[in-house]
DNA sequence: TCTGATCTTTACGTTCACGTCAGATTTCAT
DNA sequence: ATGAAATCTGACGTGAACGTAAAGATCAGA
């Protein structure tokens, strides 16, 4: 492969920037489990991190922002991820046996649902209030109306 | 009116548990401005609400949930409700100049459409991720059925 | 009026999600 | 090889949002 160097050549001040934050939280996520610590860094020396582990963090700060949820919750959540992860890998090498590839594709299948509900839920919170919003403003401007028309008459 | 008394006959313990929470919550609330204190309420006596206070602290606990944004933040927000409540406060007495009313309505429909601004932001962001997370469950749906059909044929 | 439950203020404790500092180490570029 | 820049590992600090404990006051009911 060509970018056999650029794959691993970010570093954690890079992904930082990357995905705005700091090194510290990247290392802390790191410490409570939310991000998967490189298996084969000796202590002490530089982490490195490939663009494919970039979109994960983004997509995991995406969903704290979005859910609203501590990271405890989400560290949850992710796990789901992470064994979707480890699905694919296990698919990509076709000689998985049959019976297994069905048992890891609806685990995965369960843990997009429990996600979806959860969004969905979320979701439809949302709009309701943005619906009472609206009602709200139509009353305002309702007003509004009628004062005008107060001014014109008089 | 007949409900003076249960109007005022709720105690912090009680308000606590009719919006699941607890006293310590809106003591913290009142402290940091985000509840207005009582005014009449000689210090060291007991703190009494109505039931429109209550409503007031589910939406502001509705409100910090949906948007899971500060409390210092929340306490701008709501000092546009605030505003809001003013405003209809005073448009009940009728004495207010026509001048002023329009000021304070298109006020209170600033307001409006600032939070309802906010609201459509994080509505449409749950949205796409939603509709995200249904396309990946397509997906690993189509490969569930591939399976199927190659039992079929095994 | 008395009593037990609830509330008051004051103040210190706690958890989460990082920030910050220090001193040693590693990496990159020259 | 060497110096600057970035990173490493602890460790302690911090702000937000409450929890908790203590000692006394207030309130509702008998």
């Amino acid at each position: 492969m060509t970018d056999e160097r650029t794959e691993m050549s970010l570093r954690i001040g890079d992904v930082a920037r990357l995905v705005g934050t700091t090194p510290r939280t990247i290392r802390y996520y790191e410490e409570i489990g939310l991000l998967p610590e490189a298996p084969a860094r000796p202590s002490g020396r530089h982490r490195l991190y490939t663009h494919a582990e970039v979109e994960r963090l983004r997509e995991v700060m995406r969903l704290k922002h979005l859910l609203g949820v501590s990271l405890e919750e989400l560290k949850t959540l992710l796990t789901a991820e992470e064994a979707r992860a480890e699905v694919r890998a296990q698919l990509r090498r076709e000689d998985v046996e049959p019976t297994r590839r069905r048992e890891l594709l609806d685990e995965s299948l369960g843990h997009i649902e429990r996600q979806l509900e959860l969004v969905r839920h979320r979701a439809s919170e949302l709009t309701k209030l943005e619906h009472e919003l609206c009602e709200t403003r139509k009353r305002v401007r309702r007003k509004i109306r009628e004062l005008e028309a107060q001014a014109v008459v008089a």
